[in-house]
DNA sequence: TTGTACGCGTTATCAC
DNA sequence: GTGATAACGCGTACAA
């Protein structure tokens, strides 16, 4: 740190005052007189005092520090909803700590730790691909560290939550493409070791069931994971059926693009003869095409939520708050993969 | 903080040591006895000790905390920069606290005085676009603290960098175009008072030059921003030429999608009318039909040298580094935009 | 091999 | 209004 900051100490040699005059007219403490407060605030500046937050946090057993763990900082969904949490750390005065668990259970627990080391105030959090069990995050609670998951979360321990309605989405997806007369309706499933997924299957059932459409085993893809490349040969097995499906909900975006791309190179017409549902509203959404119908999973207002939460739980110690779980609405964002009736495209 | 955190004090009293002993023991001290260490790690496990780091941070004063100042989180190129750069920080035992700029020149400087304020020991940055000045980045080097600059850097304050080679990327890009046979080529250059788009720009003339084509004032367009809205008017100006251009460079992605996307619609042929090279390699470049010929940006890689140079500068502070700058070699990579003899795309 | 004593910079609590 | 003092938790020079 060399470079030999100024502290209150330099101020209050200069201007013959204690150190404590000097800390208390920094904050604007209302027995000081006025003059003395101006005084110090010019010679602050002048100097190039910056207050050391480190002691500071110390002595006020208080780091204004939220410490996020997330999979992976780089994938869309994730560098969305930190920028929301961001945001509003920001503008409540705290900073914020991220760490990748690169969704490696080993290297979250490291994460735990760090940030209880830190002293964060309050931790947010997604649940890498590989955790199992979440008691490395019981620990913040025994420290009375108030904890939001979001997207993925953790039953096991008692913690907020910030998450959208899987469920509900996969069913008003589904839903749509009944309503544009699909009735052999494939989906192509995430992980069922993992909540959201599981919800969305269950969505994608239920909404099939209310319709009374028999739910085809055929028709419902499990691929080793929601990349492109899996995502084709979900596409490859549809396209090989004796009948086509007419509709696919797919559980992210990219496995709906890889079956977009590979249903037109088969001279399958999307939405005539298969409509197609993706789920996120990825940027890369309104470049294909046909533009792709999709779930915005509102990535942003996740972590904004998720953020207020957090803070308010920490400010709000007293309310003793257990925790609480906030369900963030999704939107249908209809675009041309399900609209058989083409619009008239604005002329360019 | 609460939680009644278990601190040295504690381990001492229970072993009947001194407060001293126990943290030399922590630190495995090499005269302290073996028996000793084991007794005061077994109980420290046991009682759940964690050090607190703000403690040590300021007895140490040394925070092993990297500040990060970005415009957006959640723009890819930055999101997989900092990626790359947790990586390296988790690696050599550094955190990394975040600060979004939004590309607001005040925020920059309210950011740059908190990372000042918590201490931290090293800094990466990358400008906002309406930032004029860097003066808040000096504070940084008056205080000994290290600061490097990526993509859009400083060249007011003396500062490490990481960057692309701008110009020899362009000049590549360009080359690629006239070597497939395109001799009017135009250029959607990004904004001129960013240094970056200086150096596209220039890199596409110099191509020009060297191939003895002449420069096309009417063939260059400037617009507003790099958006994809903003392409759409470049493409449109280019489409309503008497002749059209049979190649075309963009400043980004964005542009050159939303130009192969206008094209097509006008069914102007890609690459065969007119060829198409972008810059960054964003993930939709590969989702586009056709596949976009482009510059891979090495975000994740600029992210990890910035780091690695960074945290060199911290550890080897008597080495007295004044500024050191790397240049990432970049990649083009060759797509369906580009190529004028199709390839037998392999069959499904 | 271990203990004593002090200080990092700030702030809370007395006292005057 | 302001000052003295102690304390936050840890690390280290010095002493034993």
């Amino acid at each position: 740190m060399a470079g030999s900051r100024v502290t209150i100490k330099d101020l209050a040699e200069k201007l013959n005052l204690s150190t404590s005059t000097i800390s208390r007219a920094l904050h604007n403490h209302p027995t000081i007189g006025k003059k003395t407060i101006q005084d110090v605030r010019k010679l602050a500046t002048e100097m190039g005092y910056l207050r050391n937050s480190v002691a500071s946090n110390l002595r006020r057993n208080k780091t204004n520090l939220i410490g996020i763990i997330v999979p992976r900082i780089d994938i869309n969904f994730h560098s969305r909803a930190i920028s929301g949490m961001e945001e509003v750390a920001y503008k409540s005065g705290y900073n914020i700590t991220i760490c990748q668990s690169n969704d490696s259970y080993e290297r979250e627990v490291a994460n735990t730790q760090t940030l209880l080391a830190n002293m964060v105030e309050g931790v947010i959090g997604c649940l890498a691909l590989k955790t199992k069990n979440c008691n490395h995050f019981a620990r913040f609670k025994e420290h009375d560290i108030p904890l939001v998951f979001y997207d993925r979360v953790c039953y096991e321990i008692e913690s907020s939550k910030v998450i959208i309605d899987d469920f509900e989405a996969a069913f008003r997806a589904t839903e749509h493409l009944v309503s544009i007369g699909c009735r052999r309706i494939g989906h192509i499933a995430g992980s069922q070791t993992t909540g959201i997924f599981v919800s969305r299957l269950e969505g994608y059932k239920a909404a099939l069931r209310k319709n009374k459409i028999p739910i085809n085993h055929n028709l419902i893809c499990f691929p080793e994971d929601l990349s492109y490349e899996s995502g084709l040969e979900c596409a490859r097995k549809f396209a090989r059926l004796t009948k086509l499906p007419d509709g696919i909900f797919c559980a992210n975006d990219y496995t709906a693009i890889s079956v977009i791309q590979l249903f037109k190179k088969l001279n399958i017409k999307i939405p005539q003869d298969v409509a197609i549902v993706g789920f996120s509203n990825y940027p890369v959404s309104t470049i294909i095409e046909p533009a792709l119908t999709t779930i915005d999973d509102r990535a942003f207002e996740m972590g904004q939520a998720a953020a207020k939460l957090l803070i308010r739980q920490i400010e709000d110690k007293n309310l003793n708050i257990a925790s609480e779980t906030i369900i963030i609405k999704t939107d249908l964002i209809i675009r041309e993969s399900t609209q058989r009736q083409m619009l008239i495209k604005s002329e360019i």
